[in-house]
DNA sequence: ATAATAAAAGACCAATTGGTATATTTTAAT
DNA sequence: ATTAAAATATACCAATTGGTCTTTTATTAT
């Protein structure tokens, strides 16, 4: 059974994460933290050292529960085609109902880290390291078996896959828009079939 | 000529947009200002009214400056090849040469502004907004004089082109591996030569 | 039930935040 | 050169920042 200090740990996780994922790091205040979890800095500080440790696990834990939602999403499927397409339906209208409040977590702290928060920036590129691999193997695996053609590179492949994601929810988001990102899912989902299916 | 009021106003521009680029919004401070310019206080909010409207200010500095510099070598160019070409070029190890210290001022700002910075997320769906328009324009020219494939579908090749450029400057920084830009850049171009050109 | 321990509350801290008001210095027209 | 106006410096402000320390309250093993 978990502890109290467990629990409340996993509480301020949960309650923090958001915020973070909405503010970034920088605009999201020790106050703010108390605020959401109704405790107080003697209940925050006893379970997390300090800010940069609350934002690390609330990191993890908005990057796991994304993770988590995704792989359970593509391992309903058995072929490539099905994986990669129930991965296009994940994000559909993503920039309005994202998993986790604020967007995509990879991207937001990527972003906000990548010139100066280095403990961030490189859990962010862990995440991104690992979310890369794991396209490129469903890729790999459609070329293998002989469902993708076999001159596709997965590795360039998983990377226009994710980068068309990321930088249509990116300009959907900031233009209010969701179709700009939906439109480019179709056309992903388009490109699967012809270019990639044999 | 210039007052000074106004050659100081430009002054404090030019040294708050990089901090502003790289560290965020949230997190550039107005003594990391004054630290730059060597003013102080007076000199400071003498010629802004506060921190948003240098920030407002700071952005379309290094927007117009990124702006100016694409249209500069766009426009050696005749050819929507040429063109196409020319923004490739200039995004190559963009993210470790960018153009305003910091990397892509719009993706930056669209990321930190989205959810709770409604003044400086107007202005980056503005810019966004006019860099895909000018994107399309230049295919849909390349369509009408014949060079490119009457089937192209214009803006949303425009949205392809720009989603790639962007995420693969993403996952280069986070990585610190300009290659993975690089690469995705490479394809691009091999795309204009083939899907798009007839 | 009680003690030992774990957890949370709350008072406190120096430093920094964005911003104002006033004093001083520069600029530029006469 | 003088002077009015413009521009900048400086001292000051309340509020907030991340964080510590001590006291109080809950928990849990006996």
């Amino acid at each position: 059974m978990l502890s109290k200090a467990e629990k409340t740990k996993q509480f301020i996780i949960e309650q923090s994460a958001p915020i973070f994922n909405t503010k970034g790091y920088a605009a999201t205040s020790m106050s703010d933290i108390i605020k959401a979890t109704g405790l107080t800095k003697g209940g925050i500080y006893g379970n997390f050292e300090n800010k940069d440790a609350i934002a690390v696990a609330a990191f993890e834990y908005a990057y796991n529960h994304l993770k988590q939602a995704l792989y359970f999403k593509v391992s309903e499927h058995k072929t490539a085609t099905g994986k990669l397409t129930a991965i296009l339906q994940f994000y559909r209208n993503y920039s309005i109902k994202p998993h986790v409040e604020g967007g995509c977590p990879l991207m937001n702290t990527a972003i906000e880290a990548d010139d100066n928060i280095p403990f961030l920036k490189q859990k962010a590129a862990t995440a991104l390291k690992e979310l890369l691999g794991s396209l490129e193997y469903i890729i790999q695996k459609g070329i293998n078996t002989g469902e993708f053609k076999a001159t596709l590179n997965a590795a360039k492949e998983s990377k226009i896959f994710y980068s068309i994601i990321e930088g249509g929810l990116m300009m959907s988001k900031v233009s209010d828009n969701p179709n700009i990102l939906n439109n480019l899912l179709d056309n992903l989902k388009e490109q699967v079939l012809t270019r990639y299916k044999k």
